[in-house]
DNA sequence: TTTTCAAGAAATCACGAAATTTTTGTATAT
DNA sequence: ATATACAAAAATTTCGTGATTTCTTGAAAA
């Protein structure tokens, strides 16, 4: 957002959107169009907008008369995400195998190479902050690819929503960003099992995979650092 | 909306959602803020806010630059609406199941008892017409109460934008709301499972209430209308 | 010290006009 | 007759303003 020309209405709303799930805003933080607008070069009302838009997806709380604020964090809604995430991504991961073809298979494949190419780079790093932005990429093309061929764009979509939120709020409760040096075998037990076709087994480490967040909530347990 | 004072931003918002779910736009249409705006005696700025909104929980269709219309109805989406409500409805109440008190029991009881009263008066009548919209809200009534003690309100809200977004599609397709004779041994089966607290059979007996938009999309079935 | 209240400051909301873009309709050329 | 170019009209988007509401501040009373 460097350039003085008025960036469009969707580059904002991708911006902020971005900005609200890696964790730019401290929850609870008042965000207020009248000093967002200097950040992109636009009016009070163009953001007022794209907040609103952001407030039915909920990336951000509203209130009327009381403007927008971002998210309080909280271990129930972490919880609720992680159910949820669990439910759908289960269900996306089996239409996948069911409807998956070699290509899907491929893309499945690359996706997974380049997340183990930076998990492992990851695990050999005492800082793994430089890492964090790339990881998230990657780790949600891992699994935006496994669903894929699901054959549901509606499942796709809520999907991604639930799989934002879920990201917002792990980020604004776990500094990691969500990287524990257990995501790599996970990540490789989902593709393994998606690549056999084999969808109880997907489910189960899928399952796996997302019951840490689950019992984090439920205080089972303590260490959740990389490494 | 006779009423010369400007109603709040949220009375124009159900207002419009209202007349979005029950078919009062014919698909495809495009929905202008201008024309809107005196539909409700405010401006269209207002409108194209509520528009906005609307968009994000897919009961419009929204086009950079190309402004909004009312979502294209189709076999494909009615499909996977239908697929993602019985994971959505399946999930939430084997929730309720588990963790519902008598007093989740007794509401369950009266909201099927309000709906049953209904339909069995719609079943004796040649046109359903009249009872139509205090059906769809019976209906929902009894739906949601049936996930109410899920204990996830993320799992609660997101079935009721699905559950909104079907009742959107079958309106549009299919003129009866989707009410037939058989509805009413369907929803007492979902009544009587839940309340013997059987998961698996209250699971089966959703699947069998909603399956049957699933065949029809599929083009197994024929008869649609209600009687 | 705590509570109450009022005045000032700040933010939100609705509105409509200006600017940009798309769509429509007509004339011209191939 | 079809296609292209251009102009007029319509719709969409942006933005600043004023009215209204909420929040903050600080002094007076309990």
């Amino acid at each position: 957002m460097i350039d003085t020309h008025a960036p469009s209405q969707n580059d904002v709303y991708l911006d902020m959107r971005n900005r609200l799930i890696s964790g730019a805003f401290s929850p609870g933080q008042k965000l207020m169009p009248n000093r967002l607008k200097a950040d992109y070069n636009t009016s009070a009302s163009t953001i007022r907008e794209i907040l609103f838009r952001m407030s039915c997806e909920g990336f951000v709380d509203f209130q009327e008369q009381r403007g927008f604020r971002c998210p309080q964090s909280s271990e129930q809604k972490l919880l609720e995400l992680t159910h949820l995430r669990i439910l759908l991504e289960c269900e996306g991961a089996a239409g996948s195998i069911r409807n998956g073809d070699v290509e899907w298979e491929a893309q499945l494949n690359a996706s997974h190479h380049k997340l183990a190419h930076i998990e492992s780079k990851m695990k050999s790093s005492d800082d793994i902050t430089p890492f964090v932005t790339v990881w998230s990429r990657s780790d949600w093309e891992f699994h935006r690819t496994l669903l894929s061929a699901c054959g549901s764009s509606l499942l796709i979509e809520t999907h991604k929503g639930i799989y934002d939120r879920f990201r917002q709020q792990v980020v604004s409760e776990l500094r990691t960003f969500g990287f524990r040096a257990e995501t790599i075998p996970e990540h490789k037990a989902i593709l393994d099992a998606a690549l056999q076709r084999d969808i109880p087994g997907c489910t189960k480490a899928i399952e796996d995979h997302l019951r840490v967040y689950r019992d984090h909530v439920a205080g089972k347990v303590q260490g959740f650092s990389a490494g």
